[in-house]
DNA sequence: CATGAATGAGGGTTCATTCAT
DNA sequence: CATGAATGAACCCTCATTCAT
């Protein structure tokens, strides 16, 4: 026969969600008003008010402006890791893995303007220390070099070669939604900038890609769903 | 007794050099204040006393931030493309024409640390006005494409192939010093992503380049000394 | 078999038990913090930190910041009165009075450095209110001028010629040290001040005095164990 | 033949006044509202408005709430000091001097109100910094004991057998306007505690005083005459 | 045209207090 | 009664901009 919790059990465990629904709420709010005013600007009113909490209860989450987009950019980068990583490691080639890396990632921020604006916004140095270009990409260049997939490239260029151009693709995507086939375009340069053949890299660009969708209730998809009903 | 020009003659001419020193003034400390605090930070304050110039003289010269801004891209855009046009189109081809430009970006990044930070803090909007980007790029992109050189790329994903890696480069460049080589490594892997054979990238990404220099009162020689002088 | 208690009267006694543990540390939580930060400082969440209980039980025991210095101010008077007080009536004596009452509760601030601390921050007004300073002090005073021990002072003036070196007092031993034998000058000067004949002022400021101790759970006790161990 | 002063002077003179004069009324509202609210209260807002600058036009001036205090103290300690010191350095008698500064400090106190309740609030500690404690105190107390005028008491002790009771003084002047000879009780008190016969003491305490002003234009006269005409 | 004192909107942050659990 | 998340008024401070000289 189940013991009915405790009160004091329910009473911690309420108190918990709450706090973790408030701060879902900034964290979705923050990522939209870094995503429109970028990085640097003021930013905290805006973010309550979209979040509808009180400005204490900001600071009862966050320390400040940077501890808030630290939150987010962290928060950003494992959702994308944990879409797009499962897929990529499907593959044991590295100019596959590149490609079906870059291509996803390319794909969500095309199938949700919002996350590409902010990740167009905060550039390459906000998503500096996550999983996603600290271990992620690293490791498959390490492999392409390894197994003589890619040119002999020091990591640093590698790195660089691969992410400029998705970085400039953010932009590209937020701001002019560029023709289909620019993303393509973008993973077979990438691919061909790294010494992969032609043919491979084409191939690799091109080939089908089982859709990848952000699961309702993830961070991508409810700022997208916001960034639809809230006024500019 | 000739006197060779009326008093006049000399005051306006004595008015103007004197507003055209302070322009430039303020157009130095600028670039080394964004360079060190960002684009979007506060900033007004620190760019006269650089420039040892009151308040309200500011006001005579710039509307304000996004003003000074506009300004000093500009004139960054401009002064680059002087020194590195006349050596680009030296050549016929579209890939040597690429390969110089973008080595040459570079090295003068290189040489000039507080130009490079400059330029990795703006990031590739900053410059979009400048006929940099708005003209070379697209020519020599659009040579290459008519000429079968390069892939047949849409503009708009031949430039990011090209401006991703480049900024990404200036944010290394500026950081963390890449070892030698690394230069040559960007401009062969943006050749290779334009369908540039490898031989020739290897060879264009290589080939002995004339040194450049920026003339010693360029806004990018001057800033730099200033760099190395004022405090942090 | 006989219940000596009804589990009701236990849980009541319990209850009340409770409370009155945890009023009593918040206010010794309390005197610390206001020693440390001063009385107008913000306080509430150091006080509930250091007394280890949530937010909102505090507001179950003090209205406010102003109940808390209260409550604190009148334990700390009570106290003080409950110890010295016994000292003091056992003279006939007006000067001899006067004289151990003074040297008592320095003997206790030297003793206490937290307490001390306490008093020299909160100042004579804090306690304005407290038995000690409202009914000991004029007492005496009244009964030194009756008795012609005293020169014929009005109640106010020689209550700040005793008061005023008191306080005086605890900001020298709270933040000095100063060297022993300074208690006793203080009391000499307040005798001195009074009117009494320097012979007899000499004699009592040095005469013999039992050493006053603060029961090991007294408030004063108390504080300045954890003054001891908590960091600041 | 004079030459009339060059432009370029004047403006910077006028600015230079206009500064002051800011500067005077800041500090004359400060005094005001330290005087009402204390030390430690926010301040700045009630400042600013009634000295009916704007609020950065504060920030222009002090770095913040501790610059600004620290500035109207030393600006009262320096005036207390003009005026009160010539007086006193016209004797030789150390208690004649001790004598003097007392009531003369205490009858300015006693014409000007919101300075009592200043010097009142912000206790002793705030003016440690002016040489009106750090050096014509000790000074005058270290004369007296070099001429055997009084006891042999440490510097720190006489100190406080001077200060104590001079600060209570104020806190009664400006809260409960004692009766006619309560200042002169005090500094007969005060020699007396400093080992005076109490002939001397009895009769410098009440010897003839020439009357004290503070100029029209004085901190002092100004800050008091605002507290007349401000609202509460 | 250069100067620099003054401005005030606009942002950041704190903290006493409330209240649902 | 204890809890702690949320609240929002009240602060503090900055900095782009104006304007009299």
């Amino acid at each position: 026969m189940p013991r009915p919790t405790r009160p004091a059990d329910h009473r911690a465990r309420a108190g918990r969600e709450r706090r973790e629904r408030t701060r879902r709420a900034l964290i979705e709010s923050a990522m939209l008003v870094f995503a429109r005013r970028g990085v640097e600007a003021s930013v905290i009113d805006e973010v309550i008010e979209l979040a509808g909490v009180a400005r204490g209860t900001f600071y009862n989450h966050f320390r400040g402006n940077d501890d808030l987009l630290a939150a987010v950019a962290a928060e950003a980068g494992d959702q994308l890791l944990a879409i797009v990583n499962p897929r990529v490691i499907e593959h044991e080639d590295a100019a596959a893995r590149v490609a079906t890396g870059v291509r996803l990632v390319l794909a969500l921020a095309r199938a949700h303007p919002a996350f590409a604006a902010f990740l167009a916004r905060v550039g390459p140095r906000a998503v500096a220390g996550s999983n996603l270009t600290t271990r992620a990409v690293p490791r498959d260049l390490a492999l392409g070099v390894r197994t003589g997939r890619f040119l002999r490239v020091p990591p640093r260029l590698g790195f660089d070669l691969v992410i400029g151009p998705v970085f400039a693709a953010f932009q590209a995507i937020a701001l002019s939604s560029p023709p289909a086939g620019y993303e393509a375009g973008i993973a077979r340069g990438i691919l061909l900038a790294l010494g992969v053949p032609r043919a491979d890299a084409e191939r690799l660009a091109r080939m089908r890609l089982p859709p990848v969708t952000a699961g309702a209730d993830s961070l991508l998809a409810r700022v997208d769903a916001r960034a639809r009903t809230s006024p500019r």
